[in-house]
RNA sequence: GAGCCGCUAGCUCAACUGGUAGAGCAAUGGCCUUUUAAGCCAUUGGCUGGGGGUUCGAGUCCCCCGCGGCUCACCA
């Protein structure tokens, strides 16, 4: 039996295909390499758009003025003796996504008449997804349109595959993530998004430069015992030469206060953290952290650096420090609001007592059937929550501050305003094993995190220097770890032996870089600004 | 990890209680000197995510598996 020959198709992708290297073939008989190099080009797409957006015919005219541009054929409209060719360039850093008029910078149409332009006769080798270059003049189309008048076209580099359709693009966040390639040119707004996480960064550098902050980059690549500095779960790996077991970071903390000990008293680093956990809407296992440790400063330093920081980013990113996350109005003019953890769970529980120190007596003696009080946290903060959940979580907290920890992210978090900012502050000891004791009241530390939006964005506190104080405090780490809490921290001695040597008193805080671009670039899931978040491999 | 939803042409989506898998865009062949999601005529393109089952007959019903999305949980 013989096979049937294949039905002579061209529209599936492989048909497609098979087409276009029949183009190439061709184009190589005409001395025309498909994938040519050497093209000047002289201006971008964009610098076309934005000198003459608002250019009338005459002017166009008379500014007589001879582009050579670059980019990619997004549309083809040829009409026999007249061509229109839609083409996407560049995406630079510095230029706005949209012209005055409200046209995508990129974006530009170039008009081909076939008595006046070179490599008119190319036009039927040319394919949507095409790279060309494109010389011509800036002028107004019959309906008004700025194109470019192309007196020649050349093909750049030939593509093989078809893109999306033009109206719908890619919509399928799947292929959006695994192909972000052809996201990139079929949704250009995402081109924005990694603009502004870009502008982002690159203003957090220069408020942190601007105040005399030094950056650093310590490894990634950790022993069993450096790998500590947060609560998590790290990655393995193994080095071979070395014959080495090793951990990928879960935090800068511990390398970048070495440094203050060394005398880098202001020191930062922007770095990627890897986190062997779970994966949601506010999590990927690798992601971008910045850790900052300011010597002879403290924590109510950095409550105000804060408020000025994020006051800024929303400023340089979005143009304002009103912003818009998810349809909720955000307000990020400084001062914030503090909520105090102690004063929260105490309001359900110790309701009477004033000061954080009588409310921690009243809750340290609460019999532990007391704290799952379901119904005095549902009627305070509007809870509605799983109640077996909760209680098997409740099981597992073995200390005081552990229950207070629990009782707040339970109940109260879920109830803190939307609207702007929130400082969460007064930590129980238990759950900050790197943070200094508050004086006043030495079961608490002097740390905060900041909310935004339901989302942890920053965690800062005053550093702990007592080198004792820090070995016990990693000592019950390692108790926690045997009694099987997976996250808890290992025991560095190497810290141990610089804080030996005297750090001075520091105030420190880590920002999560990718949850900030998510608020700044009104983001609903941190894969949104990850270029190439983790996903399982496809099948085959 | 659990629940819900999704996976059909290169892309975006249809296909009622099971009855011959369809449209638009893209592609191919034509016509066209001002288009704007260009238009008109014609033509292709499918292992309906994978496997099994029920049935005369499965995109549709049942079971298993894969990948993704959302919600919850875990996890800070």
């Amino acid at each position: 039996m013989v096979d049937e020959p294949k039905s002579a198709g061209t529209s599936s992708e492989e048909d497609q295909i098979a087409l276009r290297l029949t183009k190439v073939a061709a184009l190589r008989e005409l001395q025309i390499e498909p994938w040519g190099n050497g093209f000047s080009v002289t201006h971008c797409c964009a610098e076309v758009n934005l000198a003459h957006d608002g250019d009338d015919a005459e002017k166009l005219t008379a500014a007589a003025k001879s582009y050579t541009v670059a980019g990619r054929i997004v549309a083809l409209r040829s009409m026999g003796k007249l061509a229109f060719i839609g083409v996407r360039g560049a995406t630079r850093p510095r230029d706005p996504a949209l012209t005055p008029t409200g046209r995508r910078a990129t974006d530009l149409q170039l008009m081909l008449r076939k008595d006046a332009s070179v490599g008119w006769d190319l036009i039927k080798y040319l394919d949507l997804g095409d790279q060309i270059v494109a010389t011509g003049r800036a002028i107004r189309t019959r309906t008004g349109e700025l194109s470019l008048e192309t007196t020649e076209i050349k093909l750049a580099a030939k593509a093989l595959r078809p893109l999306p359709e033009k109206w719908h693009g890619l919509s399928e966040m799947e292929t959006r993530y695994r192909r972000r390639y052809v996201d990139l040119i079929a949704n250009p707004e995402v081109r924005d998004t990694f603009v502004a996480r870009a502008k982002l960064v690159s203003t957090l550098r220069r408020f942190l430069d601007e105040r005399g902050f030094l950056e650093v980059e310590t490894p990634t690549l950790h022993t069993a015992e450096q790998a500590g500095g947060a609560a998590a779960r790290p990655f393995n790996t193994h080095h071979n030469t070395l014959d080495l077991d090793l951990k990928m970071r879960i935090a800068t903390e511990l390398h970048l206060k070495r440094l203050v000990v060394g005398g880098l008293e202001r020191v930062y680093e922007v770095g990627r953290i890897w986190r062997n956990e779970g994966i949601d809407r506010s999590h990927n296992p690798e992601f971008t952290s910045v850790e900052f440790y300011w010597a002879h400063a403290t924590w109510l330093d950095l409550i105000a650096l804060t408020e000025e920081l994020l006051a800024a980013l929303a400023r340089a990113v979005r143009g304002s420090e009103k912003i818009i996350y998810q349809g909720q109005d955000i307000d990020l003019t400084p001062p914030y609001d503090k909520v105090s953890m102690i004063e929260y769970v105490a309001a359900a529980l110790a309701p009477d007592l004033r000061g954080v120190s009588a409310q921690l007596d009243a809750l340290s003696n609460l019999l532990p059937s007391a704290w799952a009080n379901f119904e005095r946290f549902a009627s305070r903060y509007g809870w509605t929550g799983d109640v077996r959940e909760a209680e098997k979580k409740l099981a597992h907290a073995a200390t005081l501050g552990d229950r207070i920890a629990w009782a707040f992210g339970t109940f109260c978090e879920p109830a803190l305003p939307k609207d702007r900012p929130v400082f969460v502050v007064d930590f129980p000891l238990e759950t900050s094993p790197l943070s200094r004791k508050r004086d006043s009241e030495p079961r608490l530390v002097d740390r905060f995190e900041l909310f935004v939006a339901g989302m942890e964005v920053a965690n800062a506190f005053s550093e702990l220097n007592d080198p004792r104080d820090q070995e016990a405090r990693f000592r019950a780490q390692v108790d926690a770890r045997a009694r099987g809490d997976q996250e808890a921290m290992p025991f560095d001695a190497d810290f141990i032996r610089a804080l030996e040597h005297g750090m001075p008193p520091t105030a420190g805080e880590g920002l999560g870089i990718d949850r900030l671009a998510m608020l700044l670039t009104d983001s609903a899931s941190i894969r949104d600004v990850i270029l190439f978040p983790l996903l399982r491999p496809e099948a085959k």
